[in-house]
DNA sequence: TTCGCTTATCTAGCGTACTAGATTTTAGAA
DNA sequence: TTCTAAAATCTAGTACGCTAGATAAGCGAA
């Protein structure tokens, strides 16, 4: 009955616009509890696996840019989750570390991963080879 | 080397952000020409498809909630794409019709597709399928 | 008709994302 | 040493994307 709709619909950049907002919808009633945005979950879940790290290298890692990683990362200061030092070796520099606070976040953190998977109804298989499609998806071919 | 890291590089929904985020950053340089911003140019798209439309069924149509998809608008009627108007049939709505400046954009606009498909170097088979795994991926299942 | 409920849109406020420009530290050359 | 350029971070401004609350028009029932 909508068979003359053939414009946006079509568009795989609009699927993984989409795709990527529900994404985000379905982590914040899991989030919220624990006071983090989806953004700011990914920043502690890089930092849970090899604390401390400059604001510049989180960045790389989530490829998120200086203007967009510099606010969060003060906010998750203000929270209590991180802190910010600078590096004596390198004045220039700003070391993140997680709190106490901040990695007793772990267990919590980390079993959101299994509920988002089951909500997803996606085989371990099936996540993989979509996880992979888009990681090479939209990544100009120097990288 | 990096063979301890296993967090957020093997999230699903790490991928999905960073591709959502690396193809809007494929697009602005098409866009920025035109005066666009992505989610506007898929506002575009949509009253291309079949204008007028009311506020709430465009942003139906692109998944905007009402917070988000009423300034967009707003901007895209100041910069002359498209007007608003009081429906006389039901004076709670407002319609978003294309306006001769906003109908202009249509060949480069659809253009910009072809673009990003070569960038991204996907079949066209590919390029669909991505497409429905995406669009069945984080919907709820009663949809 | 009028009360009250629903629907459609708008507004305000917070947290991303992005760009561009400013600041501070480091490092190299004259 | 001092001048200069590069590197790391910060700040300001625009545009999403979300929530919550406000406004206004339609609509059914007493």
């Amino acid at each position: 009955m909508t068979s003359e709709r053939h414009t946006v619909g079509t568009q795989l950049s609009f699927a993984l616009y989409g795709a990527a907002n529900r994404m985000a919808r379905l982590h914040k009633p899991f989030l919220e509890p624990l006071g983090l945005t989806f953004p700011q979950y990914l920043a502690i879940l890089e930092l849970l696996d090899g604390a401390p790290l400059s604001v510049g290298t989180l960045g790389a890692r989530l490829d998120m840019d200086t203007g967009t990683i510099t606010p969060l990362v003060k906010r998750l200061e203000g929270a209590g989750f991180v802190t910010r030092t600078r590096d004596p070796a390198d004045e220039r520099r700003v070391l993140v570390d997680l709190t106490p606070r901040g990695r007793a976040l772990e267990a919590e953190v980390r079993g959101i991963t299994d509920k988002i998977k089951s909500a997803c109804q996606l085989t371990d298989q099936g996540m993989d080879d979509l996880r992979r499609t888009l990681e090479a998806l939209a990544h100009p071919a120097s990288e």
